[in-house]
DNA sequence: TACTGGTGCGCG
DNA sequence: AAAGCGCGCACCAGTA
């Protein structure tokens, strides 16, 4: 291997395909011309592509980055840069920026990209068993090459090749750091949870039944019930209960049930919360998913339709507060927790050129800035005024509110109210970078015009005109979530770099447990749409911060170049996760 | 026994 | 009873 003879240019890509036991490697330069061809042996990858990746820096083009990046990791490979077609062929497939005719839109098998749940133990690149792939993805090299041939043409001849390149790199760089983010881990202490669960639920009972106050708010549910053997756990059975006794509610949900006057409704809300945090994040979940002293997620990169990433397995973004004393630092290390402010509307703000919404957020709190402007009374006004014009409120209090910020900050609500009525028309909205909404579904689009035919029914009518409301909900959010998501990924992949950048530290100070790429530097080890969580050497903390800080200014101005509005962050750094 | 849909609740 | 977006997961009930 080593052996070959070097190219005699530099590659700027290099794409990887798989055939069988072996790597077919094709390196390319920068307008895509080939260079030459290599062959690898899987098991001689790694030092393969660390060599490279030293020697050229190259951006790796392969199908699916969590294939290839989760064995490079486990084998102590970092790259800096790749190109996943799998992702990027979803962006340009459905952008509104790419034209119709470009082959990238004609159906083929890089359409068929269902993630599934990740195996448990890291996959390598020797392991034939394919099952956990996306089915039906290419592996190849040949179909590799094409696809990413077609995916170029597509950009070069799209309406905005900058802003979709951008797109394809953060969200490519996205898939890099979601596997970094499961091979490091989120620290964990086991004891402090366990401590957390005893003081609430009570001691975890050895037989395996329920843990103390749990049982014992269950049985004062069932004496204030009047009813024994009264089951808790089933919602029907349980409505009926309420309903014998007296209880005229329509769900069971805490909300209403909070509204009633009756002995059961204390301990019934105790029992679903202490419920509650014994079955998602109780003894089982911790054995389930926490190993070493890591909690490794499975984050799912642009899995949200939006942009945005979701999670299979583990409920990574659904971390309840309670448990965030349980995020730790290893001994000698720490936590740099950061989140945006306000993110959502800071992004609509530049989107929509809003200068006065801008104003209102600079350097402060938006919500104050909102007050301050006159335009409503109080933060709390503020905020659910803000969210009700965000997601599309039009009743209760926040639809009450939101004409008021459509008068103070008309650029920036127009922009969601036009999109809003785009997809109440059957239309297509697209975010900052070129990421569009799915059109509508043939079933949402026959409702639609039955409903304008003369013989429809009344009932039809009111259908088509619900279903119309509830799209322009989701085109009115989408342009505002998925920016937020594309501003995200910037952030982070700004970070990931200036962490790199970061001074190693010795082995005396190394976090082992972190694995081999990042047992002795900086490392990302938590994220969740407008939050990261950066486990540090304690010694860099501050430079950390600094760093978390400073990439959020460089990804808005690469978003937003000199538009005046700055992304305002609550840095803290600590040995825990806990929020103020 | 395996599935799907509804409910409720955690997160942003 | 959440009003108003996007998710994942546990649990139960009904069905195949």
């Amino acid at each position: 291997m080593t052996s070959t003879p070097v190219s005699p240019r530099a590659p700027a890509w290099i794409v990887l395909g798989r055939a069988g036991e072996r790597v077919d490697a094709a390196l390319l330069d920068a307008d895509g011309s080939e260079l030459e061809r290599r062959r690898v042996e899987a098991s001689a990858l790694c030092s393969w592509a660390a060599e490279s990746e030293a020697r050229w820096s190259p951006r790796w083009v392969w199908n699916d980055a969590p294939r290839w990046y989760a064995a490079l990791l486990a084998g102590g490979v970092r790259i800096g840069r790749c190109h996943d077609l799998r992702l990027a062929h979803a962006i340009l497939r459905d952008s509104a920026l790419v034209p119709e005719s470009t082959g990238v839109r004609q159906a083929m098998a890089w359409d068929a990209a269902p993630h599934e749940a990740a195996p448990a133990t890291a996959p390598t690149l020797f392991d034939l068993d394919e099952s956990h792939q996306p089915a039906g993805l290419p592996s190849d090299l040949e179909e590799a090459l094409a696809e990413f041939a077609r995916q170029r043409e597509a950009i070069a001849t799209s309406l905005d090749a900058g802003r979709l390149r951008l797109l394809i790199a953060a969200e490519s760089a996205g898939a890099l750091i979601a596997e970094e983010l499961r091979a490091a881990g989120v620290p964990w202490d086991v004891a402090e949870h366990d401590r957390i669960l005893v003081e609430i639920l009570g001691e975890r009972p050895p037989g395996g039944g329920q843990p103390a106050r749990l049982a014992a708010a269950a049985s004062r549910v069932r004496e204030a019930l009047g009813d024994p053997s009264a089951s808790l756990d089933s919602q029907p059975k349980l409505l009926r209960s309420l309903h014998r006794v007296g209880v005229l509610v329509e769900s069971t949900s805490r909300w209403e049930l909070a509204e009633q006057k009756h002995p059961v409704v204390e301990p019934l809300i105790e029992y679903k919360k202490l419920s509650r945090l014994l079955s998602a994040n109780g003894w089982a979940w911790l054995d389930e998913w926490v190993d070493d002293g890591r909690f490794r997620p499975v984050y799912v990169p642009g899995g949200v339709v939006t942009g945005r990433w979701a999670s299979s397995g583990g409920g990574a973004l659904q971390l309840p507060r309670q448990l965030r004393e349980a995020v730790r630092a290893d001994p000698g290390w720490m936590l740099v927790v950061a989140d945006v402010a306000q993110l959502e509307p800071r992004v609509l703000a530049a989107m929509a050129s809003d200068t006065a919404l801008a104003e209102a957020a600079r350097g402060r709190d938006l919500y104050a800035g909102v007050v301050d402007s006159g335009a409503v009374a109080t933060r709390q006004e503020a905020k659910i005024a803000m969210l009700g014009a965000m997601y599309g409120a039009t009743t209760g209090e926040s639809g009450r509110l939101v004409p008021r910020l459509r008068r103070a900050y008309p650029r920036a609500m127009g922009l969601v109210d036009e999109a809003a009525r785009k997809g109440e028309d059957g239309g297509v909205v697209s975010t900052w970078l070129g990421r569009t909404s799915p059109p509508p579904s043939e079933e949402w689009s026959s409702a639609q015009s039955r409903a304008t035919e003369a013989e429809a029914s009344g009932a039809e009518e009111t259908r088509a005109k619900r279903w119309a409301r509830d799209r322009g909900r989701f085109t009115r959010n989408f342009v505002v979530q998925g920016t937020a998501a594309e501003w995200a990924l910037a952030w982070l992949a700004d970070l990931r770099g200036r962490l790199e950048a970061l001074p190693p530290v010795g082995v005396e100070h190394s976090a082992p447990r972190s694995g081999p790429v990042f047992a002795a530097r900086p490392h990302l080890a938590f994220f969740l749409h407008d939050e990261v969580i950066v486990h540090t050497p304690a010694s860099l903390a501050d430079q950390v911060a600094d760093a978390v800080t400073d990439a959020a200014a460089a990804a808005g101005r690469l978003l937003f170049g000199d538009f005046p509005l700055d992304f305002l962050l609550d840095v803290r750094i600590s040995d825990t996760a806990l929020k103020a």
